[in-house]
DNA sequence: CGCGCTCTTGACTAGGGTCAAGTGCAGTGG
DNA sequence: CCACTGCACTTGACCCTAGTCAAGAGCGCG
């Protein structure tokens, strides 16, 4: 990627930091480069709903990236590593490289059609599904950057934050997780998720991960 | 907005009509004059989430815009006028206008504020709270076009269609609606919403709708 | 050692789904 | 003019998924 012109100096962050706040006015966006995170809304009673969860290899806040204060915080899940994208130039950027424009806007659209995938889980999947959803999509993204492979993926999550992704509460997403278990289906244990039957897995909960392997359209070759 | 050199002609489409087809190869965007519309997502069981509602002023497929198969269908609700975006000259546009490419960038932001909402509404809010923000949320959307007041608008949202909106079954939403009705908050008849009480709705469900007045981050004002 | 964290499990409850039946149209055709 | 059909909306009875409350286990850490 020529995303490289937008990028800052290396910065390590230690694990469980905040690197963007809600309500923050000066806000920035990075690029993952190793290490976990997730982005998440408050709500005024003090839950909180996760809206996604990154690896490396993803972009961190470029959704509110042009927005003046930023309507999500982002926080680390492990010590990880990023590069902060120099907005101030993008206008700049776009007018030498408009195909950066584009890839950029490939990225936020490939953002945006998992974003879509968590919505439809929260609004019709029941928790066994949501759980299996999130977690085969999780293993595929970590394969894809050599995190993983199709037996399972090392996943750094604790019960509560992945319930807190799911929309359900921690002690059913427990109940769930027995249950995939005792089935023979899954394992997630002691931060490890281990797939025992995908291809069940996959065929009994008619999961499609197409969205995940989006082309970027011809619109780019140009 | 300079968004005019991106469009084709105005394009008439009835009610009830599949804009965008899931699954589509050549897929196009465009800006909805008039009309409203909404955006969904098919389940393998027949099933289908809608994502989002789009009223006079929206961009309609933007998201997939990039994407070589729109993994979105678009259908509209009434009688609608469209104007297609131009998406093969856009690397030109934003070569000549870069400006041109981060309002763009910033409408895909709103959209997705307005679509992390949604998500976190499903993920935390019961049936009555996902209601009345649905409403208010379209309420005030409509109000900045120019199509209601702030005692209510004009809805033409089936109950199935918002149900499937709101991930809850049509036969709930009615009862919620009854409740809202009976306790005298709000009535949605004859596809037409009435807000009797906005100001205990809003604080009663402690709601917050900053993220439809977000201003454009100080990177465009170079 | 005790504190705090994540995880685990059980018992009970409630919000929302399912099933089923009925009402009130607008459209259509006899 | 009056069936007859189809659709959107209502409402009731019942059930099940997931939330709540409560208690305990295992473990790292000051």
């Amino acid at each position: 990627m020529m995303l490289q012109r937008l990028q800052g100096p290396r910065i390590f962050v230690e694990s469980g930091k905040e690197l963007v706040h809600e309500g923050q006015h000066q806000h920035s966006a990075y690029v993952l480069c190793s290490g976990w995170a997730y982005t998440y809304k408050g709500l005024p009673d003090g839950q909180r709903q996760i809206i996604d969860i990154q690896i490396a290899g993803d972009l961190l806040g470029i959704r509110s990236l042009l927005l003046k204060t930023s309507d999500q915080s982002i926080v680390t899940l492990t010590e990880v590593e990023v590069r902060k994208i120099n907005t101030e130039r993008l206008s700049d950027v776009f007018r030498s490289a408009p195909r950066l424009a584009l890839a950029l806007l490939w990225a936020i659209s490939r953002d945006e059609a998992m974003m879509v995938e968590h919505l439809v889980s929260l609004g019709k999947r029941d928790a066994i599904m949501r759980t299996v959803h999130m977690l085969l999509e999780l293993g595929a993204r970590a394969e894809l950057v050599g995190l993983g492979t199709s037996q399972g993926f090392g996943c750094p999550i604790s019960q509560n934050i992945l319930a807190d992704a799911l929309g359900i509460t921690p002690i059913h997403l427990n109940r769930v997780l027995r249950q995939l278990r005792e089935s023979k289906l899954l394992v997630f244990k002691d931060g490890l998720v281990t797939f025992i039957d995908r291809k069940r897995l996959i065929e009994s909960f008619q999961m499609d991960f197409a969205y995940l392997n989006q082309d970027i359209a011809s619109v780019k070759k140009r």
